[in-house]
RNA sequence: GCGGUAUUGGUGAAGUGGUUAACACGCUGGUUUGUGGCACCAGUAUGCAAGGGUUCGAUUCCCUUAUACCGCC
């Protein structure tokens, strides 16, 4: 390559200059519903471009997919990523995001952008912790430096249009699994009191916000939930309070059954924080569209890969002379160009590419799984590829 | 050749005349679902150089041998 070609090249992926493709709030279009199930084909039309559903959108925390550039996250097939809230709110800080141009410009990546709101992390981080939830908002310590917080559903909606991701999250309570009924009850109806607030203060016409609904594994409070939320009519939906805290895979299915029939059929529906592949499917069949989960990237940096028949752990000793890749049938970068004991080796020696690689990988298989469910609906054998992959996967 | 000191698991080592030989690393497994996480959990010496003795009881005391290191001829 001549040097003119390449300073070329350079200047077609400089990032500073990507522009919208559109200046609008998200469109959800439904192509068909599978014949036996409630499973959705469907396609998200954004201001960076036009993604397909069902979708597996890998997350990125604090701006960054763990180890991975926005290049690699979209070489795995990637569309949407997911950037938090009340990390990005802790550090930089969003007034900082908002000068470099929003997130997109921020870090560097041109493809859509959703950003959770700050509920899960008042759960999460401050479990076990002091933590006061009130009417007004939630009043929590810092994970950084201990520092007293008080995010409130307007807060939550202010930093993430200033961050202008492109879907937002309505700032919601994420209960345990082991929370009562009355509590769950008292806590469904403050969300929504909080997701009507936050879209009051929902200014940035370009973003889209959805509601979440919530409601443990309570057919009626689900019910609830989401009637009211519907009615507060967002650009999308999701269901949120699922795989905390070793809550039992039955419970999962029955809060997504017992939301779903109340969600309008035009609007996009989000799983929030699953998951395993087996989890994804059975979401897809209930009429998800869209997941997000940290496992593929957390797993990885621990040592596993998903594969066809399960999950490995690439630190086991029989990997050591193993000169194949994780998967043969994988296309992912990964597969291509490495074998198992080459990984393993980078795991055993703590060298950094060990993970990368195998973050690469899990995305890569999760967006492939993804890519046949949609197959799978376009030809109306979801449950028969379930079957199939079940037989397979332990 | 003589004298001294040492010898505990894969490694570095703690320890005591008396129930299961500390701790760390390593090794071997496992966990992880809107990321406080390159994290966490669990397992990992039937034996304290070898043999013999003293003792109710010895890894711990004594003797012999082996090995290592340090002095002296």
């Amino acid at each position: 390559m001549k040097i003119e070609e390449v300073n070329n090249s350079k200047k077609e992926v400089s990032f500073f200059f990507f522009e919208r493709v559109n200046l609008m709030k998200i469109e959800y279009n439904l192509i068909k519903t599978e014949k036996n199930t409630k499973a959705r084909l469907g396609t998200i039309k954004t201001n960076y471009g036009t993604v397909e559903t069902p979708m597996f959108m890998p997350v990125g925390t604090k701006a960054t997919v763990k180890g991975l550039s926005p290049e690699e996250v979209k070489e795995t097939g990637s569309a949407i990523i997911l950037a938090n809230t009340y990390h990005l709110w802790l550090r930089p800080g969003e007034d900082i995001v908002e000068k470099a141009g929003g997130l997109h410009k921020f870090m560097n990546y041109d493809g859509p952008i959703l950003t959770d709101s700050g509920g899960f992390q008042v759960f999460s981080l401050a479990k076990n912790k002091k933590k006061d939830i009130t009417e007004e908002g939630v009043h929590f310590k810092s994970h950084i430096d201990g520092k007293a917080l008080f995010l409130t559903p307007e807060k939550s909606i202010e930093i993430q249009n200033k961050l202008d991701s492109d879907i937002a999250m309505s700032f919601d309570e994420c209960p345990p699994a082991s929370a009562s009924y009355e509590y769950l009850k008292n806590s469904v109806e403050r969300t929504i009191r909080w997701a009507k607030r936050g879209k009051e203060t929902h200014r940035n016409p370009n973003q889209s916000l959805f509601g979440i609904v919530q409601g443990g594994a309570y057919e009626d409070l689900r019910k609830y939930s989401a009637i009211e939320t519907v009615k507060l009519d967002f650009d999308g939906y999701s269901i949120g309070g699922v795989a905390n805290d070793g809550e039992s895979k039955e419970d999962m299915y029955k809060a997504i059954d017992y939301s779903i029939p109340y969600l309008p059929e035009n609007k996009v529906r989000y799983l929030m924080g699953v998951g395993e592949p087996i989890d994804i499917i059975e979401g897809v069949i209930r009429g998800v569209d869209i997941f997000d989960c940290v496992l593929p990237t957390r797993i990885a940096r621990h040592g596993q890969a998903f594969t066809r028949n399960g999950k490995i752990n690439l630190n086991n000793a029989k990997y050591k002379e193993d000169f194949t890749p994780i998967e043969e049938s994988c296309d992912c970068y990964a597969c291509k160009h490495y074998t198992k004991a080459y990984i393993r080796h980078l795991l055993n020696t703590g060298e950094m590419l060990g993970g990368r690689l195998l973050s690469i990988h899990n995305i890569r298989f999760l967006i492939r799984l993804t890519e046949e469910l949609r197959e799978a609906i376009k030809e109306d054998r979801i449950l028969e590829y379930k079957e199939e992959f079940l037989e397979k996967y332990h």
